[in-house]
DNA sequence: CCTCCATGATATACGTCGTATATCTACGAT
DNA sequence: ATCGTAGATATACGACGTATATCATGGAGG
């Protein structure tokens, strides 16, 4: 393979995710991101295909963090995943409604919601409840965090609030749900 | 106010509502519009602005739905809030990402808070907790629309029972909060 | 060591977009 | 009859995504 390459994938989506951060979504261009890199702007296109691609590579950016360690209690783990998902709509307000847009197909998703599912399991939940609970979860999760990324809430705290209150209700579903089980 | 107008907002955000369900948030340009009213596209920014004032005209007529009768008791109402969100979801999906883009502060949305407000104070909700829940429902409720526009739900009796189980379960959650206040 | 050639960067160009600006048109009030 | 003005048009500009063609470079085969 001939020619090396002055920059990387990971170097771009690196670089267009801070821009984004800086200057919002419609500010996102190919040419700035090429100009930032000191590259043609034609040059992205052998790493990420298009801009579709570059934004499909920061859905995937934003959802890759790590995940809950499998040793906690479910209970905990359910939290964890809630709390990165609100912490990237934290980090990346602006690049975070990409995830609403574009169905999340990535294996990040993929892996996290069989993390819900191993978690709902555990928790005893009856195995043809699992998935309904989990897009309930993960709706109720996508909803909060992308409503936190828009500025809905006052403050950090009164967010914090909000979603302890939420996760209460909802363990008390899981709950309900699995003594029915038994 | 001479010359008469060829065209009026009303038109202009019918036109482009049309538009955008057809081609798409991303196919629907100043020019397009303007074509199919047969008018040049400098004409359109008379009665809307810019294309932030036409998309955010978009926003309002997907909100502006008539309101639930106010003589239904509050759990009916919540149903039906919930029902003509989820239709405008469907209805529009191509246009409804919108609505969680830009934060509804239209008179639409304020009036549909106001009603949830009073369909929880007449459930028997404490005054203090009245505001926490309505954005635990409302954001729920705009999360899974917003779902169901993306696609996720694999039917809509699939999802028709989704919401279903999530009403039951946030009218538990309510009843709670209604015997805690006694 | 020289010669390919595939990989990756560049140069150029096209069509489309939003919209600033200047101009024209035609009614309602005087 | 005149004039001011609301509203439509004409024109143009800069920025965007990206198709296409070309150029540069460095590792593999003789």
């Amino acid at each position: 393979m001939p020619a090396r390459a002055k920059v990387t994938r990971e170097e771009i989506l690196d670089t267009a995710l801070r821009l984004a951060d800086e200057v919002g979504l419609a500010g996102l261009t190919m040419r700035g991101v090429g100009d930032r890199l000191g590259v043609t702007p034609m040059a992205l296109y052998r790493h990420v295909g298009d801009k579709q691609g570059l934004l499909d590579g920061l859905v995937e950016r934003l959802l890759t963090g790590e995940l809950p360690d499998p040793g906690l209690p479910w209970r905990e783990r359910l939290h964890r995943q809630g709390a990165i998902l609100r912490a990237a709509a934290r980090r990346h307000p602006q690049v975070f409604p990409l995830l609403l847009a574009r169905r999340a197909a990535t294996d990040a998703a993929l892996s996290a919601r069989d993390g819900v599912y191993q978690a709902l399991r555990e928790a005893g939940v009856p195995e043809d409840q699992v998935p309904r609970v989990e897009r309930l979860l993960s709706t109720f999760a996508l909803g909060f965090a992308a409503s936190e990324a828009g500025g809905r809430f006052r403050s950090e705290q009164e967010a914090d609030a909000d979603f302890a209150f939420a996760e209460e209700l909802f363990g008390q579903m899981i709950e309900s749900l699995t003594a029915a089980a038994e």
